[in-house]
DNA sequence: CTGAAAGCGCTTACAG
DNA sequence: CTGAAAGCGCTTACAG
């Protein structure tokens, strides 16, 4: 912030010679770790100079002087998608609290380009990431967190365990949706799967399978084709498929709800309605989701709590001086929020 | 990124010694503009070098050296506020193109919390802002962009034209939408507006009152009281006043489209139905819109491309040298996304 | 075309 | 308790 016409700000060395001390001495002042070790009459003057000269740490200097940054990487694959808001505002807040700021970077779930960020992020010398763009097989990431750079995953985790994560209850919260069909006399269930390169949507179709399995159902392999993205449109391109192939079908459980939206899209396309002829689950409860039509009956977690939790953990990371600390999971629990996409089986379609 | 585990960068130093070069024959290859300056033979040792050892510059020193850290601080009120997403994706991306970084902040329209978020912004030395929380009296971000700071506004703008912004045309948007009403036989038709230290707020009203008052109708100045805030229940609160002021009202048109969800509450609560006794009219045409109940008529315009075109503003600001160049304003056009909350004026009631 | 020097604004051992 | 010195990793006039 120092254009040419920007008002310049004033220095440590100039507070110092405002004061008639040292410059180490008004670093050591200005420093709470420090501030101890400094006369009270000295403290007095320093600060006394500090106001009258409107004076503010340079933190740029700072970080070269000290290897730290305070801010932290925060990449996604795309604020748009609407569970992130909520979730990088619960990250944003908890590190914001503890003094860090964020750098957010957006991916779009293409790996050259996460590729490109984190390196960009590094650049800048933050002190560590959260990433909610894990992969199932993810060398990169595993490469990054070996070198000793500290990260936490969100959302999405990793195949292994070594890299600490915050992650939803996938499976139990699909299980729950499942069964909630099964209890309202729905046999012919399909999946609606995310791409099988993601945790979530590995995890969402085991909790799927199980529950089928626990009621004696059987799950078509062909109704779960994967999707290539999550979204809407691949929702719709997927549910299409899945009452194509079997037109008896009376619920689709979805990966999430934009997937779950675009079913309402295929539901209404095919000439049938929702709730009436084929129930539709999603999964997150994103923002509104109470205010479609129909309402969404969905799996629901928290947000806001996922990302502050995150940032717990990551600044816990970054505090401890072990070199390589064993890494955490967290697991949060889920809800089946039910509204009016769901309803009993339809007695000839079922 | 170097923590007691984490393997340490290399640095400049070390390409050169790599190379067989002074250190700042390095830094004149790898930086474009002084390039050309370096023999061929050279250049080609120290990009071998810089391969070897994977090195990569450290943004954190050289922006303490040139002063300028190619970064910026973009502060909105709340990322969860469903118009910030696309708005942000725009400006990250338009930012993102020419080499720079953001940084975002949150003030849930807290002066205070601006204030000392553009206070830290500026101690991370961030190059220039994007504002989206200007009030229409706003003496901190005149005094901000007097002291030369490079900043734009985006959505909201302060009274003066002192500092260059990119906008909406609330004022014509709003009219359409009142106009629409009209054309569909409303007589009755109040306004739920935002709080009037807004420029948004204060550009659709003018706008109401303007298409009222065009039409020879009377506007009601007790049914126009201001909310506290832009959301669903400050819109709820409002709808539900301005239908017990005016029990013969048909049309609702709010200043957002969180809050023309709140009318659809404060409808609903009196017993009424959208748009069978109501019509209702939001702004912004927020995500999701279009899958309400019913789905929302409303006023669109690009929010992406307000982000994109901000970033370019600022950016092109921050590469003329001169001191304070004339501040610009875009105004952006409105469209009228008609869908099925507005229907015919129900005779009895009109 | 390249090197040597100075310095951006801080912090932190090291003396005293 | 405070000062003087060195240095974080770069860039950029200034020489040659």
């Amino acid at each position: 912030v120092s254009k040419p016409g920007a008002t310049p700000r004033s220095t440590l060395r100039q507070v110092a010679s405002h004061a008639g001390v040292h410059p180490a001495t008004v670093s050591r002042a200005l420093n709470p770790e420090t501030r101890q070790l400094v006369n009270a009459d000295t403290l007095r003057r320093v600060l006394a100079a500090v106001r009258d000269l409107d004076y503010r740490t340079n933190e740029i200097a700072r970080s070269l002087r000290t290897h730290r940054s305070f801010t932290v990487g925060v990449v996604i694959p795309d604020i748009t998608n609407p569970l992130f808001p909520r979730l990088v505002r619960g990250l944003e807040d908890g590190l914001d609290a503890v003094g860090y700021t964020s750098l957010v970077a957006y991916t779009d779930d293409l790996p050259e380009r996460e590729e490109e960020r984190i390196r960009r992020l590094q650049q800048r010398g933050v002190d560590g990431f959260i990433l909610a763009t894990a992969r199932h097989k993810d060398p990169t990431l595993e490469a990054l967190a070996a070198e000793g750079v500290a990260v936490v995953l969100i959302n999405r985790r990793t195949a292994s365990d070594a890299i600490p994560s915050v992650t939803v209850d996938d499976r139990g919260g699909t299980r729950d949706a499942v069964r909630h069909l099964i209890e309202l006399g729905h046999r012919r269930i399909a999946h609606v799967g995310a791409p099988s390169r993601l945790s979530t949507a590995r995890a969402r179709l085991e909790g799927f399978r199980a529950a089928m399995r626990e009621a004696g159902l059987k799950t078509d392999a062909g109704a779960m084709t994967p999707a290539n993205a999550v979204t809407q449109a691949e929702g719709q391109r997927l549910g299409r498929l899945a009452l194509q192939r079997d037109p008896a079908l009376t619920a689709i459980v979805a990966a999430n709800d934009l997937m779950a939206l675009g079913c309402y899209d295929a539901i209404a396309e095919a000439g049938l309605r929702c709730p009436g002829d084929v129930s539709v689950i999603g999964f997150n409860d994103m923002p509104f989701a109470d205010r479609f039509d129909p309402p969404l009956t969905t799996v629901r977690f928290d947000h806001y709590g996922m990302g502050h939790a995150a940032a717990g953990m990551l600044v816990r990371r970054l505090r401890t001086e072990e070199a390589t600390p064993s890494a955490s999971h967290l697991r949060l629990e889920t809800k089946l929020v039910i509204r009016s996409s769901t309803g009993p089986a339809p007695p000839r379609r079922g």
